[in-house]
DNA sequence: ACTTGGCACTCAGGAACACAGAGTGCCAGC
DNA sequence: GCTGGCACTCTGTGTTCCTGAGTGCCAAGT
């Protein structure tokens, strides 16, 4: 029902519009690209276009506009991801490359992804659940008081101060420490709950109150932040652009909740998520989409990222720079 | 040679321009406000108040608006700071309770001034070069791999990875780390470079490169921090109100060095500092007044913490919110 | 020396109106 | 099935006019 021309002519309306942000009319479309077919033509094919869903108009006598249908289609079939320049490639390196931690390459990423594509950037911080212990650390802070840290494979650190229920000596602690960082010692955090679930037994009656009160402030640890941090950054790009709702986007964008649930669950690692409009989860960010991908090092996704614009952005560009974004990325979390 | 009621009368013009954001003429003055004169006089106050620079009228005929230099009279000599009613004193307590880690108390902090205010908080993390040492941890990571991790009275936890130039054992590392504990326990991180300065020479020779290697690490990521994190929320209220330049503003909102020169210097300890529109150093946010203070646990300011408005903010109100909510964060970080 | 009522003047903002231009839909002809 | 022509329909813009709020100034009153 939608021959070659057709799609062509699609293809051709998502484009202008994207470029010149103004409903586009057969005339001119069929100047700019050469479609080898009068204006006339054009304006048939853009009529059944129009009543399959896929462009429509403002008003009377303007131009078409995609819809999110129509872009849907355009995405999935009519464009090609758009690979980044080698000199944009370089500078994604260089600037990443010089990130000292883990909080460090997060804020640089999504920064970096923010300019590249000149509209908002969203990273999720790598999931703990995902990531294995490297080390656990108890640190006396005064009699009854210790500090608790733990290490992941990530670089990731979380620490909690521990009050204990009775005074404990530092030969204590230590053994403490040691015997835990035995039973832990590469273990996902995922399954860390049942590895320590016995440890309280191998230990001598005495110590029992203290350590139960370290593990469960340890699961504890765990437990509250399995609600994931994600940041932003760009939110200058929207003031240029947006045509309504800023108010809606920019609350969205401070409730770590919605973002979560913007840059979409675990998908095939790699592939790249395109929400479009009205696709989005959240009524407040109608007119915007979202492109994001998972990263990670090696073959686990460990957390994702992406960037929230204009349903008219670009998408063969954004997808680019984000599928690049996503892979350095986790090369890098994977080299440190 | 500006008497009592033309003082009052520039006071009623800030009042009723907060409250209204409309230009306010002379007759609705003289009737909201009890001035006990006839809006002619009101009028005369008016030209005298415009010829020195207090107010100015957008066009003729049209009401006064404050200028910059009257909105500083206003909140140097004719306001007085608005303490927060109990409920709302309430709500902080029991909002910033709920903090688990330094970083949470930081996160929830700035979303409760963002909150409290209805516009853009900023708050900094607290600086690391005023607190002190609490513990140095060494963790052996592989053979020629260590991570520090350096904890701070304030909770702040830094950690970077160290690569070794040779193989070390375990037992080097303790050593090590207990010599590190023992001479820095408590000490000023400004003055921790004096205090390791001598360290390598109270080793054996053979472990004095690697204790120059990690020392060297630990300088750097003092140095690395010295520029504070600063973050922000409550973007979302500048949407509705301003009137021009939301581009620049969010655009500097995204500069951690804008940030940190906005919130000012270390002041008297508990002194609001306020800037209004064009006192400001960063020309993007003339139009836009900050009210900051210090805060931190007992005597010394760790960091800075303030809000971020259109110049006609509610001054008495806003400052009112900023210095509760800094005592209550230097309460809450004094008592962990 | 201030204050006050009166009065003429100014100007932003809104309503009414006309008009040009872009774009469409449809039809007849190739 | 494509194309050129033509009548039609809108939005956006520019013009004009008018109202109303607000001012500045002046002369009279206290």
């Amino acid at each position: 029902m939608l021959d070659d021309r057709k799609l062509a002519v699609l293809r051709a309306v998502v484009e202008d519009y994207v470029s010149t942000n103004e409903p586009v009319g057969s005339k001119a479309l069929a100047e700019r690209h050469n479609l080898g077919v009068s204006p006339a033509t054009v304006r048939n094919d853009m009529a059944v276009l129009e009543e399959q869903g896929y462009i429509t108009q403002p008003h009377t006598s303007a131009g078409r506009v995609p819809t999110d249908k129509g872009y849907r289609l355009f995405v999935d079939r009519l464009s090609q991801i758009k690979p980044l320049s080698a000199a944009e490639r370089r500078a994604i390196e260089t600037f990443l490359a010089g990130a000292v931690d883990l909080d460090d390459v997060v804020t640089r990423t999504v920064r970096l992804l923010a300019q590249l594509t000149r509209q908002v950037a969203v990273v999720q911080y790598p999931s703990l659940t995902r990531s294995t212990v490297r080390h656990v650390e108890l640190v006396p802070l005064a009699e009854r008081r210790i500090m608790l840290v733990l290490i992941t494979n990530t670089g990731r650190v979380e620490q909690r101060v521990v009050e204990l229920p009775e005074i404990v000596a530092d030969d204590q602690v230590a053994h403490l420490r040691a015997l835990l960082n035995a039973s832990l010692d590469g273990c996902g955090l995922g399954r860390v709950p049942e590895t320590i679930a016995d440890l309280p037994d191998r230990l001598p009656e005495e110590d029992r109150p203290v350590a139960a009160t370290i593990l469960s402030v340890l699961l504890e640890t765990l437990v509250d932040r399995h609600d994931e941090k994600v940041i932003f950054a760009g939110a200058a790009n929207l003031a240029g652009d947006f045509s309504v709702g800023l108010r809606e986007v920019l609350e969205a964008l401070e409730e770590q909740v919605v973002l979560m649930r913007l840059l979409g669950e675990a998908g095939d690692h790699s592939a790249l998520m395109v929400r479009i409009g009205s696709e989005n989860p959240y009524s407040g960010l109608h007119g915007t989409s979202i492109v994001a991908a998972g990263y990670g090092s090696g073959d686990n996704e460990l957390a994702r990222l992406g960037v929230l614009g204009p349903t008219r952005m670009d998408y063969p560009v954004t997808m680019g720079a984000v599928r690049a974004v996503a892979r350095y990325v986790g090369q890098i979390l994977a080299g440190s």
